[in-house]
This record gives structure tokens, sequence and C-alpha cells, in this order.
DNA sequence: TGAACAATTGAACAATTATTCATTTGTTAA
DNA sequence: TTAACAAATGAATAATTGTTCAATTGTTCA
């Protein structure tokens, strides 16, 4: 649990509770370790990628399969294959000309699941 | 399970496996559901975010004391405070002049988990 | 009431990104 | 070896979005 200490330049208030922020601080996982985990759910928060992804937890699909489910060119779902492949969400296998992609692990759906659970709940 | 069938005009190749597609069709969510499922994960790919929504989970804060945690100005932290309240992650309430905000339920730190053991294990 | 301050809001700008279009790579089979 | 086709790639465009700046709202207390 390292500490990110940097001046404070920005921050355009009184601080109201110090301790507080002081724990939190002590808790707070490393700068980069956030970053990370933000850039993972930036992948998952764009829908043609869900798409992707919800139909391989079924199969593992090839390109034209994928494009021809969704209805978009070859192109727009290789580039989007390329950047789920790039985040370790899936994994391929070449066929002949044929490349299959697959779920890369089953992380992805039990993170997919766990976001579903709140937005079937949560929707008040 | 609803289809979406859609005339496909988009989709530059031939099919492989039209059974594979059938099923995969078959059991995929609503349209709706997997684009909100993406909204969703927007919301957490995000390190400004991300690193809110991780303080919160250690204590409840107000705006002022996430922005001198996070060296950023009152107004970028209130602007996604929004984003995250619009998203039914964090929940407020006002003491004084003071709002206090906190993760809205248990579902935050699970999908945050969740995302953690991703990136943590899969870095290869 | 009015000054002080936390928080919110709106507009604008800069940066990021999803898709398209054109082209190239890799593999099969005639 | 050449045609055919799946897949990948690069550049360009259009749309989205995070932060800043300026102004406003809401509350306290002197």
């Amino acid at each position: 649990m390292a500490r990110n200490l940097q001046p404070v330049e920005k921050c355009d208030c009184n601080v109201i509770h110090e301790d507080v922020v002081a724990k939190v601080r002590e808790k707070m996982p490393e700068e980069e370790i956030l970053y990370d985990l933000a850039e993972l759910f930036k992948v998952f928060g764009d829908s043609t990628r869900i798409k992707i992804l919800w139909a391989l937890d079924e199969d593992e699909m090839c390109v034209c399969d994928i494009a021809y489910l969704l209805n978009m060119t070859q192109s727009a779902i290789s580039h989007q294959l390329r950047v789920l492949k790039q985040a370790h969400l899936v994994k391929s296998r070449r066929e002949g000309k044929v490349v299959y992609y697959s779920l890369a692990d089953d992380h992805v759906k039990l993170i997919l699941d766990q976001g579903l659970i709140h937005t079937t709940e949560d929707n008040v």
C-alpha cells in the first residue's frame, strides 16, 4: 500500500477531515494498479466489445461469424478483437485461413456477471 | 433472451458457422441490457473515478477531502461524483455545507475486486 | 441580512477512441 | 504460381469525454 505524496496545488478548498484522508491515503493501492484497473474496465466499456465477449462465452467464433452476428464489418470486429486480446480477455487459434476466438479465462465472465447483477438490480 | 434480428448489410464476408451463430444469437441478452452493461463499465473505465471509488470503500468522504486526496480541483471531483451517482455507484448525504459521499452498495467493491484479480493475475 | 465557503453546474477545449475505407498479409486449393 | 478469401493493419474521420474556468446554488453563522 504505497502512498502517492504529491504537493497539493490544485485542491481549491480547505480540508475537512485530515485524519480520514490520511487513513485512506495509507490504504490506497499504487497509482499504477488503479490506472491498470481503469484501463481494464475501459475495455469492457464499449457495447461492441461487450457483445463480442458475451458471444464468445457461448462458443468460440471466427471473425466472420462475429461480424455476421453483430452486423458489422470484418474490419471493425478485427480491430476490437485486437483490443480485447491486448487486454488478455480473449485468445485465438488459427485453423487454415480461419482464426477462432474464445474467452481467455473464467475471469471475463465473472466480471460480466458481476456487472450484470448491478445493472439489473440497481435500475431503480 | 430476445434476438436482435437485423438485415445483414455490413458483414463483408461469408458466414462460416451458421449453426454457431444461430445458437449464440438465441442466447444473447437483449441489446439494451448489453448496452447498459457497457455503460456501467464505461463509468469504471476512468482512473479518477476508480480512485474515488476505492477511496470511498475505505470511508465516506466529502468532495473537498477527495479533491485534496487526489490533488484535483473540487469541480473536477464534483463532475465525476455526478457521473458515479447517476450510475448508482455512490450515494450522498448532506450535513450542513458539507456533502458526504459513500459507496452505494456492496456490488461496487465486488466489481472492483473482480477486475483487480484479472489485472494482477493476468499481467503475463 | 450578508459574508464565507462547500458544492454544483454549464460551456469550452483538448484528448481519446470507434468505425470506415483502402490495402496488405497469410493460407488454401486449383 | 496464381486466384480467392479470412484476417489484420494503417490512416483518417467523427463522436465522445475529462478537465478547466467562470458563475451559481445552498448552507452556516456572525
